[in-house]
DNA sequence: AAGATACGTCAATATGGCTGTCCCATCTCC
DNA sequence: GGAGATGGGACAGCCATATTGACGTATCTT
């Protein structure tokens, strides 16, 4: 594949990892890609009137259908209160269901409606946009560099459950 | 150096940048990585009392001494109201001082104090911990992949900014 | 002298987290 | 069958962090 010119800006890393200067360009690079990254898609969710907690649930709602609510509590790593608040205002505009499940009916299993999976394609679009362009500009090797170096931040006992995510789709 | 073994789950990346999957793949990592990293300097934090807006501050005036208020304003891309408080609180714990501008007097020049460098320096070094383990597993290559791929989200108008808080140190 | 700029501050509001407590339905295991 | 564990919901109250809009003061620029 062709790959476009990469961003004149970036020196290679040199090898002394451990040099502040690396350390605090990363930490910059992280802070500034990641808040830029979800501004992204807060025009999208205010026009329904929700904020940003809604769409990681929404997202994860759609990437894994019939996530229970405990799976969904140890993903997002917030507590049931915030999540329930979050989850109503998702029902009550009709953009997730629940179904009790069928092995442990106390559990429920959540999914996202069809308008609900029409919204979330419609801001995934956005993610899309803004992530494709970097991945060109920046070349097949350096995506997966960049896959490489975000996993080694995820603590090791959480990264199974990043794998489970990733794994189906 | 050394380079440990890379993480095994991560395939490289396939040349269909535009493939949901990627994108997924990348918004995930993005996600966990980056709340993660934050979380690790929650702890410290609390300890004084101050949470994530704080340290966002001091970070960016650790980075960058003699900022100005108008500089900070930028770079968070918050209001003056927000920031306001934030360097309240921190001026109160004399983390931070301020002395007017020679060529502009309307000007604030922001620095920390030795009580805030500390405080700062003690911070970062769970970040260093976080990222330098993140960046010996995934290798050299990988680091300079995940700066470009970080880089390309940046909108253009942001990148001299970021360019510039990294050429001097 | 007029206007723009840098900064501060008031009041009101929204969002998204938190803790602690209590409840109900259901499953598991003895 | 009964005890206890688990999945989920809900109450009340609190905190941190962001927002808008308006207004004030000092200082710089022209």
């Amino acid at each position: 594949m062709a790959v476009p010119s990469p961003i004149p800006a970036t020196p290679a890393a040199s090898p002394l990892f451990l040099r502040e200067h690396e350390v605090r360009r990363g930490v910059e690079l992280l802070f500034f890609g990641y808040t830029r990254l979800t501004r992204s898609i807060d025009e999208g969710l205010a026009e329904h009137g929700l904020g940003r907690a809604h769409h990681r649930a929404l997202y994860f709602i759609a990437r894994q259908p019939d996530l229970t609510i405990s799976d969904l509590l140890r993903i997002l790593a917030i507590t049931k209160q915030s999540l329930g608040r979050v989850l109503n205002d998702l029902s009550a505009r009709n953009l997730v269901e629940t179904r009790s499940g069928s092995a442990d009916r106390r559990q429920k299993l959540l999914r996202l409606t069809e308008q609900g999976k029409a919204f979330e394609a419609q801001l995934f679009e956005a993610l899309r946009t803004s992530l494709a362009t970097a991945y060109a500009a920046a070349g097949q090797e350096s995506v997966t560099g960049f896959w490489r170096v975000l996993e080694g931040l995820i603590p090791t006992e959480d990264r199974a459950m990043v794998a489970a995510l990733q794994k189906d789709i």
